[in-house]
DNA sequence: CACGAGATACGATTAAGTTCGTAATATAAT
DNA sequence: ATTATATTACGAACTTAATCGTATCTCGTG
């Protein structure tokens, strides 16, 4: 039961073109191709078949009313981050959490960090 | 320069792999398999094969003194998790490590974990 | 209506990952 | 030594991902 959105990993080259749809918000396949061009060099039809593959496995919706089709990211940002931190927290954290972050927090962290994450920290206590 | 040991991400099966030898220390293919046999059915020469070739990246070391060869993981837990965390920040956080602690501490903490990680957080504000 | 630009669709290619069967090799037991 | 057993080595099959060339379609313009 509901297997649909959920449980779709985007590989690399999907989640680059998540990156730039949420960037942009609905775009054709042309104004994918242009932005991810900027960093990297890929033809335009393989940007096309990607976000093809993407839409059959519904990661993206589609809009065919006009002749360009227009693509967007069919789950928020923050949806597909949780995702994909719930899978990196299950296969290489023994499912804690808790290790990711502080794992995490050990690599890099600046004092502002630190403390926009303290902040965090009391608002989750407050909450409940 | 040095793209030795680091640079290289262990695929899913891989990963399996390697939190086992993680678990039982320098094993055998056979210690390995009857592991991974516990959860999944993978045949016997699968897990050899897979750890041939993570001997080949240098995922993992092998000694062949004996006639059942024994291998370890190359690099340490801590390591490898370090490297999938700066991974995944770069790929889907833009960079930003404190981003993905957030988004990790919003989905799901007990306030034991909310705890040790203001705990953590004292600690590394005092270094430096 | 025909044409050309710009778009999608299709199919082929290459590489990597996963799986496993079979062959070859080495060790132990009779 | 011969046989049985355990292990490694090899290579094939299948899948998914990524890339792109070519074919086809659509539509505005002359």
């Amino acid at each position: 039961m509901a297997r649909d959105n959920n449980g779709i990993k985007p590989t690399e080259a999907e989640l680059t073109l998540l990156n730039i749809l949420w960037k942009l918000g609905p775009a054709t396949v042309r104004q994918v191709h242009e932005t991810v061009s900027e960093t990297q060099k890929t033809g335009y039809t393989t940007v096309l078949k990607i976000l093809q593959i993407m839409h059959e496995k519904t990661l993206v919706i589609r809009d065919e009313s006009n002749r360009a089709h227009v693509y967007a990211a069919a789950n928020s940002e923050t949806f597909t981050q949780s995702s994909l931190l719930k899978d990196l927290v299950s296969k290489a954290f023994g499912g804690s959490t808790s290790k990711l972050v502080m794992r995490a927090l050990n690599n890099s962290t600046s004092k502002e960090e630190i403390a926009d994450i303290r902040q965090l920290l009391n608002e989750l206590e407050q909450q409940d």
